[in-house]
RNA sequence: GGGAGCGUAGCUCAGCUGGUAGAGCAAGUGACUCUUAAUCACUGGGUCCAGGGUUCGAAUCCCUGCGCUCCUACCA
C-alpha cells in the first residue's frame, strides 16, 4: 500500500541485474526501437518473416537452453522464444538476468510450435526498460479495488480486460464525436473556470482567482453557456467536458465526470429523442459491435435497436395503479398504493407524503422506473419535478421533456428548452429563493435578446459507459477515480 | 449521514475459543531445447494498516485514527 518505492529483497535483486546488463554491455534503459505491434503480427502471421516486436514480459517459463517468454505491448500478448542456438553467446547469457515487468525489444522470424502457438524466436533483443518494482501475480492480476484505481497504470499492465474497457471508452468518445459532427452539431468549449455556477443543482468546488482576488467556481454545468450560443446564432451545438460537484462518491458518482450536452436551435425535446436513437446505435454498431448488451448481473439482454419505446408519465402510473387512480380520493390512493406494495413486496417512503404527487412519484420511483428495462422515453413530467423546462402545449402542469430509462435507471434527460426570459426569471428566481445573487442576470439578459425554440440533451458519458462496457461501477470506467487521500 | 465488513510476504489469500506466522504464485540456486497459470528439488522472504489498552502473552479481544468495500440515504 505504501506509495513509497518498495525497498525489498525484490528491489535488491533488480538493481543488481541492472548492474549485471550494464556490466554486458546492455544499457537497461534504451531508446526509440522501430516495432510491429503484436496485434498486427498475430493477425498477419507469415512463417519464417523477419520482424520487431517491442513489449513488456508477463511471464518467463525458463526452460535452460530453450526458454518461453509471454510478451505484452497494449495491443496483445505474443510468445517469444529465447533459444540458445538462436542467440549470440552474450545474448542468451544476458537473457538470465531478465525479470517479469522488464520492457524489451525482439527482433527474429516468426514461428509456430508444435503445440500450434505463433510466436518469434529471438535473434537478437535490445532492454528497453528494466522494471525495479516486482509485477502483480499472473494469475490473478491485481485484484485489490483500491490498488487498482490509485496505481492504475498497474492495473492497465496487467489485466487486458480493464484495458480493453478503457480502448473501448476512448472508442465511444471518438465515435461519439463523429456522429454528431456528422449530423452538423459544431462542438465548442465553454469556460470550466466560472465566476458562478449555474446550469443545475448542485453544490460546485470553490476556488481562488489570485490576479483578479476573486472567488471562482468549477462549472457545475455547461448549459447556460451553450444557450448564449444558440441566443448568437450557433444553431448546434454540442460539449463534451468535465463538470465538477462538490458532492459524495459512491459507485455512480465521482466528483469529477464527463458530461456530453447537445442543444439544437427550432428544435424540441423530440429532436433529442432522434439523436439518442440514433447515437446510441452508432454507438453499439461501431464500438460494441452489438446492439443487444449484457447488463449487471443477471445478464440481462437490452437491445438497443430502434425506435425506443414513448410514453407519458401519466400512462405509466395508470398502467400500474389503474385508469381510474388520477380521479381517486388521496386517501384511497394511498390505501391502495400501500396494498400494492404490500403485495410486491416493496418499501414505500410515505414519511411525509401528503399529496398525489408526492405519492404517485414514489410510485414511480420504487414501483416503475425499475421495471423499465428496455430503453424507453418517459415524457410529459409534472411540472414540480423540472421547474426550469417548458410547459407542454396543451398542459401547463406538465413539462416537455423525457427522461431516457435503460435497466431500470436513468441514463439521461432532454428537454425543450425555456425560452421566455420572463418565464425563465420566475423559474430561477423561485428556485434561488432568498439568494437573488445567483441569478445569472447575463443568461437572462442573453434569452432577452430572443432564443428560439430548442431541444436540450445532458448525457452522463460515464454513465453511457458503464452501459455499454456492462460495468456496474463508475470507478471502473474513470482512469483516475477521485480517492481519499492514502 | 446511518449500518455491516475488510486491511497478514511483491501479488492472491488462509490463520478456530489469545500461546512466538502459513499456502500458491513471484524471487534465489540447481535440472531440463516445444513450454504456455510449464514441471521437479532445495533456499530466502513479514512494522500482521497506524497508535493506545486488556493480558504472563495479541494478527486474534477492546478503544481511537487512517484507507478501502458493500448495503442504505441524499444527489436536475
Amino acid at each position: 500500500m505504501s506509495m513509497e518505492p518498495q525497498n525489498n529483497e525484490y528491489r535488491e535483486q533488480r538493481l543488481q541485474s541492472m548492474k549485471a546488463l550494464e556490466e554486458m554491455g546492455f544499457a537497461p534503459f534504451g531508446r526509440k526501437y522501430d516495432h510491429k505491434d503484436l496485434a498486427r503480427v498475430r493477425e498477419e502471421f507469415v512463417e519464417g518473416e523477419t520482424v520487431r516486436v517491442a513489449g513488456r514480459l508477463l511471464m518467463i517459463r525458463r526452460m535452460g537452453k530453450m526458454n518461453f517468454c509471454t510478451m505484452n505491448d497494449g495491443t496483445g500478448r505474443f510468445q517469444a522464444i529465447f533459444k540458445r542456438d538462436e542467440l549470440p553467446e552474450a545474448q542468451f547469457a544476458a537473457f538470465k538476468q531478465l525479470n517479469l515487468g522488464d520492457i524489451i525489444g525482439v527482433e527474429g522470424t516468426l514461428f509456430t510450435t508444435q503445440r500450434g502457438e505463433k510466436s518469434i524466436v529471438c535473434k537478437e533483443w535490445t532492454m528497453l526498460a528494466k522494471a525495479l518494482e516486482q509485477p502483480p501475480e499472473k494469475f490473478h492480476g491485481l485484484a485489490d479495488q483500491e490498488e487498482k484505481y490509485r496505481r492504475r497504470y498497474v492495473d492497465l499492465m496487467t489485466n487486458d480486460e480493464s484495458r480493453e474497457r478503457f480502448f473501448m471508452r476512448s472508442n465511444i468518445i471518438k465515435e461519439t464525436r463523429k456522429y454528431l459532427w456528422d449530423k452538423g452539431f459544431c462542438e465548442v468549449e465553454t469556460p470550466i473556470l466560472q465566476s458562478q455556477a449555474g446550469g443545475a443543482a448542485a453544490k460546485p468546488f470553490e476556488t481562488h482567482f489570485n490576479a483578479l482576488d476573486q472567488k471562482m467556481v468549477l462549472r457545475i454545468a455547461p448549459e447556460l453557456y451553450l444557450k448564449r450560443l444558440i441566443v448568437g446564432g450557433m444553431n448546434k451545438v454540442f460539449e463534451l467536458g468535465k463538470d465538477f460537484r462538490n458532492e459524495g462518491i459512491d459507485r455512480s458518482h465521482n466528483p469529477e465526470f464527463t458530461v456530453l450536452e447537445v442543444y439544437e436551435a427550432y428544435g424540441d425535446r423530440t429532436s433529442m429523442e432522434n439523436i439518442i436513437e440514433g447515437l446510441i446505435p452508432h454507438l453499439c454498431d461501431t464500438v460494441v459491435g452489438t446492439r443487444r448488451i449484457e447488463y449487471g448481473e443477471a445478464k440481462e439482454i437490452i437491445d438497443f435497436t430502434p425506435p425506443y419505446r414513448r410514453v407519458a408519465y401519466k400512462d405509466l402510473v395508470k398502467e400500474l395503479m389503474g385508469e381510474d387512480w388520477f380521479g381517486l380520493e388521496f386517501p384511497v390512493q394511498l390505501e391502495k398504493a400501500k396494498a400494492l406494495a404490500r403485495e410486491k413486496e416493496v418499501n414505500l417512503e410515505l414519511d411525509g407524503v401528503e399529496t398525489e404527487l408526492m405519492l404517485t412519484h414514489e410510485i414511480y420511483d420504487k414501483m416503475i422506473e425499475k421495471n423499465l428495462r428496455q430503453p424507453t422515453f418517459v415524457t410529459r413530467l409534472p411540472h414540480e419535478f423540472v421547474p426550469l423546462a417548458k410547459a407542454c402545449e396543451d398542459d401547463p402542469s406538465l413539462v416537455d421533456v423525457f427522461e431516457f430509462v435503460v435497466g431500470g435507471r436513468e441514463l439521461c434527460p432532454g428537454y425543450t428548452e425555456q425560452n421566455n426570459p420572463l418565464e425563465q426569471r420566475k423559474a430561477l428566481e423561485h428556485q434561488a429563493g432568498e439568494d437573488t445573487e445567483k441569478i445569472d442576470e447575463d443568461f437572462i439578459s442573453a434569452l432577452e435578446c430572443g432564443m428560439p425554440p430548442t431541444g436540450g440533451l445532458g448525457i452522463g458519458v460515464d454513465r453511457l459507459v458503464m452501459l455499454l462496457t456492462g460495468c456496474d461501477g463508475i470507478r471502473d470506467v474513470v482512469l483516475f477515480p477521485q480517492m481519499k487521500k492514502a
